[in-house]
Formats: structure tokens, C-alpha cells, sequence
DNA sequence: TGATACAATGAAAACGCTTTGATATAATGT
DNA sequence: ACATTATATCAAAGCGTTTTCATTGTATCA
């Protein structure tokens, strides 16, 4: 059995009270005896128990983290951050992610209330605004990633919007495309809607069309770039460039152009958005958007732990942009 | 402030021992009593606290995993596994990665060892057997992933060795390569070591030489395939096909190859170790060998639960292998 | 009908800590 | 010298559960 504060208070001779008062290091203790009492500790291997800690506290000094259960290394990076931060601060990191059979129940939600965590940070999961006022309510912060469900609620997301200008921009000023495609993600999520709408943007304020039948719906994942492309190579007057919604579908989309005898970016040109490392291993590397994944993820811990500890007052902005870049390689026609 | 057990036992009219033996399912409860506790909880939208439980119950549904500070998606997978595999159990999983920085404190040891959770899995990290065997004498279950210490500790491994050998009789039996050279990991690894062994026995079987000047040692990431393969390609002799420890160095290592104007698998066949999902996508697609990641991670997890709910007795095996296949495609000549 | 078993529940003792209020001792001021 | 104030420590009350032991009420048996 493992030693606990009791045994300490009694080798050390005083009591638990003071014990506990050297482990945090609260109120003044008389250095003599904060020396038996670390020297207990020391001889007794002795570790406050977290638990009982906790509920004594009620401070778990733990961080939930919960993301959804993709096979995305892009949430790894999300992971990372989070992690970072976490520990930075000395907290633990419970995760949870959301398997398409829980997502109704939504478990973890309840997995996290029960006093297991002091702060939740959900990163582009599936969940209802009630639901996260809710847990808001009964005082545990919430912070957002990749997730915009709007309602006052601390959100970090990649500016796609201007990510997606850049490179837009890119493509119609600089190489002076005029019929770009896109590719859009599943569902035409917020995140590939801003993307969209900064390449109609951009093409309106030149004076370009974006015809309905340049915009394909895909769902990121491999596949669905290889089949939207198909259907862009099969029209009649095919795009001089395509902007893929995120890399893993533009990759897609250049083994399917190759596969038609066409050469990239010559014949087309292409583009994603997310920078996964693969994008610079491609032939020729690809052109995209790099997102600040890690970032958010660490940006969005960190607040989480901020709120904590200013005692949930205003933390003022409820919603942060963190800026994306674009990265120009070969395959958009440099 | 959630509602406690007290609230609910009130609100039915019972002790709180009642209110715990439903929401337990233990000992039997009188139908009727039962239904009005169930109501009470339902109208209060009670969770049992999980620090209390914890504490009072010896028990935390709680899992630590434990892996490196690496920025690989290859241990995504294992936390995935891991995930999975808990989430099943209904366990809650608690993640720590071993920074560079805290690697000689192993911080998240003590995090762990605070009660904080039933078991651990120890995933590809540094780390000491006594300080394994320190935890386990407390009573805690480890089990360990890509992580050879030896000592009587359940652990889960990719079988290198055979799939090494799957790739190198392929490499010498198929394609009749004879100057094979061999690209090490970190440190040459144990992971690494046993590819090359896989290797040089390959060929000693089939009275082929590997000398000293045909492995060059690398570190697993990206730079060092390139660098490694530029010394090869300045040999006097340069070598038919190379095999590189892991797949982010054979990917680097083609691009070595293709400055030099040589072609692959023409010129020289390349192959790698993981299979990664990069590995399909480069040009010529990689022949590689396939790591049951994912499966580790789930299999460690699953044996750390049931260790935890077998009293610890003696689990049998201590060392188990995961199958590795090849995966053949186009770099190696096919 | 009284003794006996069983079912259902309650009361209270852990679990290992934090934190508050009380107490004893030492230092300071008059 | 005595009252006052700081300082250092202790004792004990939570924190929200689980779990054991005791108690009550009810059915079963001789």
C-alpha cells in the first residue's frame, strides 16, 4: 500500500494539517519542520493521492479533451497542443473521443462532468449548443476548436477565410487562372464554405465566373477528390485550376489528372488547404494553406486553463482567428 | 452546484446507500424503491461524482498512457488503439507524453501513480525497469508497447523481424537484388536492429554479403534518408536496392536518388518499414511493411483491463508479437 | 404460534486529502 | 510585568462515494 499522509504526519511527528500544508506550500510552516516533514516524505516515497485531493479541492487539476474518432493525423497535432499546454501547467489530460455510435449519447460528456475535469476543450466534434451551455452552466469552462456553434463560448479557429484569399489570390493574380474549380468538403462544412466563399470572393472582385457546375461536392476524404475530379476533367471546358477543400482531396484529384495523360500543373493546376506533411512529398509538391493545428490546440488549452483560474469572470473575446498561410510549392503552376 | 448523492436520496425518501446500490446495480433493491431513486436521479440529472467513487472504491475506470513527445502520427494510432479499447470498457483514458525536457523526472509516473489510475500503457517511451517495476510493486499494472525491457512484463511488439525478413526475401528472392544496403533508425534502435538482422540473414542464406559501408546509420526522421542515401550513392559501388528502417527516411531517401538523375525502382529499388499512409502516395508508390499499430495499442489496452479485473494474477504470455506484412508495390521493382 | 430465515433498507465507518477555527507558544509593546 | 499580537501547529469538519454491519419487516417452517 502506498504511504499517505498520515503516515507522513506521523513519522514526522505532526499532524496531516501540517503535512498538507508543506505539500502546497500554503500558509508558513517553521522551516525545521517543513525539513522532517519533506525528509518523511522522501523516505516514504509519499504522493498526495489525486483523488481524494480532488475531492477535497474540488480541483481535479485535470484538463478533458475531446476529439472525433477519425483516423485524422490532424487532430494528433490538436492533441499535442493541448497536451503541451496542459502539462506546461502541471494538469492531467483526459481524452475522450466521439465514436459515431456515441455520438447521440454523447458519453464522454458525462465521463467529464462527473468532477472528473476541471475544463473541457471539444475540438470539432459534433455536439448542440444546449448541450455545452449546459455543462457551461453547472461551472465548467468549455473552449472551442475547429467547432463554431457561435452563443458567447470561447471558439479558436484557422482563419480559412483568409487562408483561402491567399491563395485564391495566388492563382487568379499572380498565374492568372480564370476558370477555377472547387472541391468541397463533407457536407459543405463551415470550414470548406469559408474556403468557398473566398475563392468566389476573390473571383468576383476580378471579374471571373464561378459557374455551378466548377463547384463539386467531395466529403475530404481520399476518394471523393479522385471522383469529383472525374467529373471536372469530364466537362467540356475543364478548369485551368482546381482548389481543393483540403489536401487529402487535392492529392486525390492529381493522381486522377495524371491518370488522364494530363500533366500538373501545366495542363492543371492544383491546390489544397491544411499542409498534412504529405503535401511537400507529392509530385510536384503541392501548393495549399497551412493551418495552425498545434496552435489552436495549445491556444485553446491555455485559455481553458486561464479561465479556470480567473475564477470564469469575462474572459473577453469569445472568438479567435488564428491565421493561416498559404505555402507555395509546384503544383499550383510555380 | 451538480446535485449529490444526498439530493437524490432525499428526493426518494431513502439512505444514501440505497441511492448507490441502484446506481450500482448491487444487491438487490425493491422494484419500487428502485424506480423512484431512478426518477429522483433522472429529475436531479445526477452523475456520481467519479473523484469520490475513486477514492471511496479503490477503483477509477481510469487508464494512463503514456507516449513520446514526438510529432508522429504513428502514435496516434496507438492512442486511438488505446482509445478504443477503453472507451469499450467504459474506462476513461488519461494521456501524458514524455517531453524531452521531463524525460529524466518522468513526471507523469508520479502523475499516474496518484491514484489517478488503474493501470498504464507505456508506449515507445525511455524509461527504466526498476521504475516499472517500482509501479507494478504498488500494485499497479503496466503494459508496454514497442517497448522491450525484457523482465516479466506484458508487452506488445510488431514482429521486425519477420516482416523485415518478408521484405528482404522479397528483395533478394524475387528480384535477385544481391547489394542490398540498409538504412538504420535512432540509435539503432531495437526496432532497427531487428530489420537489419532480418535482413543480413536474408542474405548470409542466400551467401550474399552486407558490408560494413551498406549500413548507414539515420535517425528515423526525415533529414537522415536523405543524408544517408547520399553517402550511398557516393560509393564506388553503388547498391541495387536499399532498405531504410522506417518509411519517412525511404521516402527521403528517393528524393535523394531522383536528384542524382536516377530512376526507382530502375536504377536502384527502395523500400521502407511502417506504412505509412504517405507511403501510397508517393511516386513510385512505396513497398513497405505494414505495422498493426493501431492493434498494438488496442491489444495493450485490452490486457491492461484485464489484468486490472483478474486480481493481477499470472497473465500467461509476457511477450507477444503482432504480425507485420508486406505490403508490396511499386519501389521495389514489382 | 413461536422460531427462523430472508429480503430490504438504514446508519455509519472508511477512502485520503484540504481547510477552517481554535489553541498554545513566542515575540512585541507599554 | 502584563496585555497584545504574530507565529506555528493541531483537531476536526467536510468533500461524495462505497461498503459493512445492524435493524426492521415479512415470509417460511416445524
Amino acid at each position: 500500500m502506498a504511504a499517505t499522509i498520515f503516515d507522513v504526519a506521523k513519522r514526522a511527528g505532526v499532524s496531516i494539517g501540517t503535512v498538507s500544508r508543506v505539500v502546497n506550500n500554503r500558509d508558513r510552516v517553521h522551516p525545521d519542520t517543513r525539513e522532517r516533514v519533506l525528509k518523511a516524505i522522501r523516505e516514504l516515497d509519499y504522493h498526495a493521492n489525486a483523488l481524494a485531493r480532488g475531492l477535497a479541492s474540488q480541483e481535479t487539476a485535470t484538463l478533458g479533451l475531446v476529439i472525433p474518432q477519425v483516423n485524422d493525423p490532424f487532430f494528433f497535432q490538436v492533441v499535442r497542443g493541448v497536451e503541451e499546454a496542459a502539462s506546461a501547467a502541471n494538469y492531467a489530460l483526459l481524452i475522450a473521443s466521439q465514436s459515431r455510435l456515441t455520438a447521440s449519447e454523447h458519453r464522454y460528456l458525462h465521463l467529464f462532468r462527473r468532477g472528473h475535469v476541471d475544463a473541457m476543450v471539444l475540438a470539432s466534434i459534433e455536439v448542440h449548443v444546449h448541450e455545452v451551455q449546459e455543462i457551461m452552466r453547472q461551472g465548467i469552462p468549455i473552449v472551442l476548436v475547429q467547432l463554431d456553434i457561435g452563443k458567447n463560448i470561447p471558439t479558436f479557429l484557422a482563419d480559412n477565410y483568409s487562408g483561402g484569399r491567399g491563395i485564391a489570390e495566388h492563382l487568379v493574380l499572380e498565374h492568372h487562372y480564370r476558370r477555377v474549380a472547387f472541391i468541397t468538403g463533407t457536407n459543405h462544412t463551415p470550414d470548406s464554405r469559408e474556403r468557398l466563399r473566398a475563392l468566389r470572393d476573390v473571383l468576383e472582385e476580378n471579374n471571373l465566373d464561378l459557374p455551378a457546375h466548377y463547384i463539386v461536392q467531395g466529403d475530404y476524404l481520399r476518394d471523393s477528390g479522385y471522383q469529383a475530379m472525374q467529373q471536372l476533367l469530364n466537362l467540356s471546358e475543364r478548369p485551368e485550376a482546381v482548389f481543393a477543400a483540403n489536401d487529402q482531396m487535392a492529392i486525390d484529384a492529381m493522381m486522377a489528372i495524371r491518370e488522364r495523360g494530363l500533366r500538373i500543373p501545366e495542363d492543371i493546376a492544383v491546390v489544397g488547404f491544411d499542409d498534412i506533411p504529405m503535401a511537400s512529398y507529392v509530385s510536384p509538391p503541392l501548393t495549399t494553406v497551412h493551418q495552425p493545428v498545434y496552435e489552436l490546440g495549445w491556444h485553446a488549452a491555455h485559455m481553458a486553463l486561464e479561465i479556470i483560474n480567473s475564477d470564469q469572470a469575462m474572459i473577453a473575446p469569445r472568438k479567435m482567428l488564428l491565421p493561416t498561410s498559404p505555402v507555395i510549392r509546384r503544383s499550383c503552376g510555380c
